[in-house]
RNA sequence: GCCCCCGUGGUGGAAUGGUAGACACUGGAGACUUAAAAUCUCUUGGCCGUAUGGCCGUGCCGGUUCGAGUCCGGCCGGGGGCACCA
């Protein structure tokens, strides 16, 4: 009988693999290839179980196509911007470059030992320059294309770090580190015309056949396409040049309920009105107070102004109706103004009894219903209605066919016309923060906001920056943003935001295929390697990053970077479950917090688990996302001293199905060693097994079994 | 507030609308051992029963169906997302 020894093993051949560049991926006609891809990291510093059950997961089709003679590419990079690298050289000084080159060197440490198949020799980060450098070149193109505009759009602003906020950084509507009222503040910013894409992008979900149903739901519904009706009220005694509100509806069946209209505080109307009216300007400006959320904006108290001032209703014109600023209506979708209908939509019935508006049913459950309501009445899709009041005292009908009715009579009559909507905005990609890619265009007095010329790129990070006050080192640079006008010549200013990272997660996928190109792509290699074969990564990316890397597949197309093969760049997704772990906790006497114990410190006496120093009893949350302040974190280098690399792979990928969550256990650990080491003995003992007379015949059986199924999963014992 | 997902033994979970709990972990009993560990065998949803066996069971309430863990409606609980976290 042998020993099971991971250490030797796993080192012996992780050593032979790296030698022989066995996962190197090379472009040969004569195979197909195959492009597993696992959702790149960002360099926190240390990786988790999560990252080890989404990197085993790619290894094992990698290895699988490999064994099946395919040509995979298996890359591995990181996705390198973002704010925690400046919040850490806030906290202890020193630079982000700095702090996550280090991070990177450490995690890459991690994470060798896991024996994983990857091609480290296309390895980038998005920092490197000469990547955002390529980024800044596609930014560049998608500007000439008409991908890209300039707009005002609202951000958090921190009145007394006078900064910008990340949604994350408003906490109860103040900011982080002053603790002020956060305020909405309007900038003026780069956008992705996304928006252009809208319908492609919902119709081409239907091309995703190895998409989980549910990501393609959600990415639908974000989408958020709607059939409504566009039409004007009439202002009764409106300010110049506000003759009339423009509404969009998706509800023209429920028009003759209408008793309000209601515009969003940042509305041309009520911007007008609080010119001269400081109770309105008053009332806006606690409107704008707090984050840009949209759940802080939806949960927030409904509240209203009533301008004084009323619209006709279309249909009758001696009915006024009054218009209110109301907090909880978007700008930024449809028109900016809303009809209430208090008797059908539960928002605006409780606004309506807030303010003591009318509540006038169109229909009721049935003909002798009460028609004074408790709450807005919403019939279910299959439930049949009494019409009380419909259009020219014509009963109107429920679901999309009563829509598409009123909508046509609306149009008949000369009320406005059918629209269809989607819910999709542009893609803000400017970020007044260091470290991002720099946005590369130049403002110049004479030409105004020119792009940089390609020659010049990569506009490169300063190094000598510091942050020991809030906001954006580069806009109090000395020098930095000091350039010369690409079109003319003379003296002019760089811009000094930077792109949403979101930006850089939206291509590293094509990168990948030619990761030394000194154009972002280059055509032969990514009409290759392209698609993604197997994409692979959590569920939290469901909607924005997916979302974004569509659309940079296709707007890459348009300028010449992927060809049109590579529109849908993911051919197959699939959403991994988290690694979770229990929560051991006592109440604390002083703080409302309990005290939380790590899980070296407890132990089950008795089956009730106690801690081992006291004997207290503990009470345990069972599958609680891991978190370094809940002291519930797996720490893989741990696991990986203890049991070894396939170990822990063969935990995290046969415990619990691969979409869902897994809940790391320290007796599972041992199961999953148990198994590992008994496939081991077993193999290295057949040879002896086989000599005897036979009667081992049912376990080798058995074992080979087991073994068949285990080596695909961590194919180090050979 | 809105959108989406999930809920089955002590645990992870399995079940094209057709014998609920495969497989595995833990626990229990036993074998081997001076002993322990390791390993192997049996057993393990709950209740009643010495037993043959019976009853109850897939978060809750209702519905469709000859038949529901599975389909439909409504609740309850947990989780993910909501556009500047990555």
């Amino acid at each position: 009988m042998s020993t099971y020894t991971p250490a030797q093993i796993e080192s012996k051949w992780q050593a032979a693999w790296a030698d022989a560049n066995t996962f190197k991926a090379t472009r040969t006609e004569d195979k197909p290839k195959y492009y597993v891809l696992e959702m790149f990291p960002y360099p926190s510093g240390r990786i988790h179980m999560g990252h080890v059950r989404n990197y085993t997961m790619g290894d094992v089709i990698a290895r699988y196509k490999m064994s099946t003679g395919h040509n995979v590419l298996h890359p591995m990079g990181w996705d390198a911007f973002g704010m925690p690298a400046e919040n850490a050289a806030m906290a202890s000084g020193g630079h982000p470059k700095d702090w996550t080159y280090q991070n990177i060197a450490d995690m890459k440490a991690q994470m060798k030992p896991l024996g994983l198949s990857i091609d480290w020799s296309r390895e980038f980060a998005t920092c490197d320059p000469e990547y955002y450098g390529q980024q800044q070149a596609l930014f560049i193109d998608f500007l000439e294309k008409g991908l890209i505009y300039r707009k005002k759009a609202v951000v958090n602003w921190d009145p007394i770090d006078m900064t910008v906020l990340a949604n994350e950084q408003v906490i109860d509507g103040k900011g982080w580190r002053s603790g002020a009222d956060v305020e909405r503040r309007e900038l003026v910013q780069w956008f992705f015309k996304i928006s252009d894409y809208s319908e492609e992008l919902l119709s081409a979900i239907d091309t995703l056949d190895d998409w989980p149903a549910k990501v393609k739901l959600m990415q639908a519904n974000w989408i958020g396409k709607s059939r409504g009706l566009q039409f004007s009220f009439s202002m009764v005694d409106g300010p110049d040049g506000h003759d009339r509100v423009e509404v969009y509806t998706t509800r023209p069946d429920t028009l003759m309920g209408a008793s309000f209209v209601g515009i969003s505080p940042d509305h041309p109307l009520a911007r007008e009105l609080e010119r001269d009216n400081p109770e309105i300007a008053a009332f806006c400006a606690e409107c704008r107070k707090g984050g840009t959320t949209a759940a802080e904006l939806e949960t927030a108290e409904k509240k209203g102004y009533d301008t004084g001032l009323t619209v006709r209703h279309p249909f009758d014109t001696s009915w006024e109706l009054p218009v209110y600023i109301a907090n909880f209506i978007l700008m930024d979708y449809g028109t900016g103004a809303i009809f209430g209908c208090p008797a059908h939509d539960q928002r605006d019935f409780d606004f309506a009894t807030k303010y003591d508006l009318p509540i006038i049913a169109t229909y009721l459950p049935e003909a002798d219903s009460d028609p004074q309501l408790t709450e807005a009445y919403v019939p279910l899709k299959s439930e049949s209605v009494h019409y009380v009041k419909g259009f020219a005292g014509e009963p109107v009908q429920t679901g999309d066919d009563g829509v598409n009715a009123a909508i046509a009579f609306c149009e008949e009559n000369g009320v406005g016309h059918g629209v269809t909507k989607f819910r999709l905005r542009d893609w803000g990609l400017s970020r007044q923060r260091f470290w991002g890619a720099p946005i590369p265009v130049v403002h110049c007095d004479d030409c105004g906001v020119v792009p940089e010329a390609k020659e010049n790129l990569p506009v490169e990070l300063p190094y000598d920056v510091t942050f020991d006050v809030p906001g954006n080192p580069l806009d109090r640079h000395p020098t930095w943003r000091n350039c010369a006008c690409p079109a003319c010549g003379k003296p002019a200013q760089r811009e000094t935001d930077t792109m949403d990272t979101f930006v850089d997660s939206s291509w590293y996928f094509a990168r990948f295929t030619s990761p030394d190109a000194a154009t972002p792509t280059d055509a032969a290699e990514a009409a290759y390697w392209m698609n993604v074969d197997q994409y692979i990564g959590g569920i939290e990316h469901a909607i924005l990053h997916l979302l974004y890397s569509r659309f940079f597949a296709r707007a890459m197309n348009m300028t010449g970077h992927l060809p049109d093969s590579a529109r849908e760049p993911f051919n197959a997704l699939f959403t991994q479950g988290m690694v979770t772990h229990a929560i051991y906790q006592t109440p604390s006497n002083t703080a409302a917090r309990p005290i939380y114990h790590y899980p070296e410190d407890v132990e089950v006496r008795d089956g009730v688990t106690v801690l081992k120093a006291t004997g207290q009893e503990v009470e345990v949350i069972p599958s609680a996302k891991m978190s370094k302040s809940k002291n519930n974190v797996v720490d893989p280098d741990n696991i990986l001293a203890q049991y070894g690399a396939d170990t822990a792979r063969w935990f995290v990928l046969s415990d619990s199905p691969p979409e869902r969550d897994v809940e790391w256990t320290a007796s599972g650990a041992e199961a999953a060693f148990k198994h590992i080491s008994r496939v081991h003995r077993v193999a290295t003992d057949i040879a002896a097994m086989t000599d005897a007379t036979g009667q081992g015949d049912e376990e080798l059986i058995r074992a080979t079994q087991r073994a068949t199924l285990t080596f695909q999963v961590s194919g180090t014992l050979r």
